[in-house]
DNA sequence: CAGATGTCAGACCAACTGATATGC
DNA sequence: CGCATATCAGTTCGTCTGACATCT
């Protein structure tokens, strides 16, 4: 532990993952992003999705129903989303993002990829790319199912 | 939204990092392991690293000194770690894993070897170390100190 | 009626804040 | 004395569990 070196680091993949999105969370506060991240990632998801259900919202997030609701009743305080019944099966939920959630969006995005340029400035623009790519196509075989209970 | 499509994302890659980082926290339980996913964490670098201050550890997990305690505490009751005083400066403490907390650290890698490849069951083998190494890259450019207020 | 969906209230766990003890 | 290190107690936050209402 020679104070020239690096701090010991893990070296397993999960491990670092754990580490890095350790960084990212305690970087990306309400303060710096206006919203939360989760909120943040929740608002991404609705401003790709018109007219995305309650539920598929919740299995994309990996979040159990019980949280769905809360994570939307706070959007909702803010008015950045809306929830409308479904037509076709009055049980179920339609959830949109509003115009001001759409602005709010925006606005977050911007200062979190100031932050990520920050959190990735060891790698050169090739390789964040790179990353980005690995982590999409991870995320793509998750089974969302199996990890909310749906 | 077809059913016939997965599940909507997000596309950014602190997005992307946090989603799979759910994934991950949420499938390597207690349960799971032996012990907690942050607990094996700290274990691998006290094994990586003899002895290791305990501040420098803190900095390494990027946990504020009082949680640092609190997590020392939990693996010192199963008898994980030890902390010594410094003789060098008698107010540090040096901690060490102990030869248990080296048995339970391996078998909770294999375990957590196994729930890789599950996670990563997308990528090729070229590929998941790909990521490791971008994921390492990264990690090594991040500045304890800002995290955790030392 | 049984099953699905969404909602809420209370319990639980992990993290943060502030105060204290010890050593430099 | 002022500063650093570690520790603990109390609070707060996010998440999970179980009960309930609505709809098919």
């Amino acid at each position: 532990m020679n104070p020239a070196t690096q701090t010991p680091q893990t070296t397993g993949t999960m491990g670092l993952l754990s580490q890095l999105n350790r960084v990212v969370y305690r970087r990306a506060t309400e303060e710096v992003l206006g919203i939360k991240l989760k909120q943040l990632i929740t608002l991404e998801i609705l401003a790709r999705n018109e007219g995305c259900l309650q539920q598929e919202l919740g299995a994309s997030l990996m979040v159990d129903p019980n949280n769905c609701v809360l994570l939307l009743n706070e959007l909702d305080q803010h008015g950045f989303v809306e929830r409308r019944r479904d037509p076709e099966d009055r049980r179920r939920h339609i959830v949109v993002i509003t115009p001001a959630g759409m602005k709010a969006l925006r606005k977050a995005e911007e200062k979190l990829e100031a932050l990520e340029g920050e959190v990735l400035a060891n790698l050169e623009p090739a390789e964040r790319e790179q990353l980005r790519d690995l982590l999409a196509r991870a995320m793509d075989g998750q089974d969302p199912n199996f990890v909310c209970g749906g």
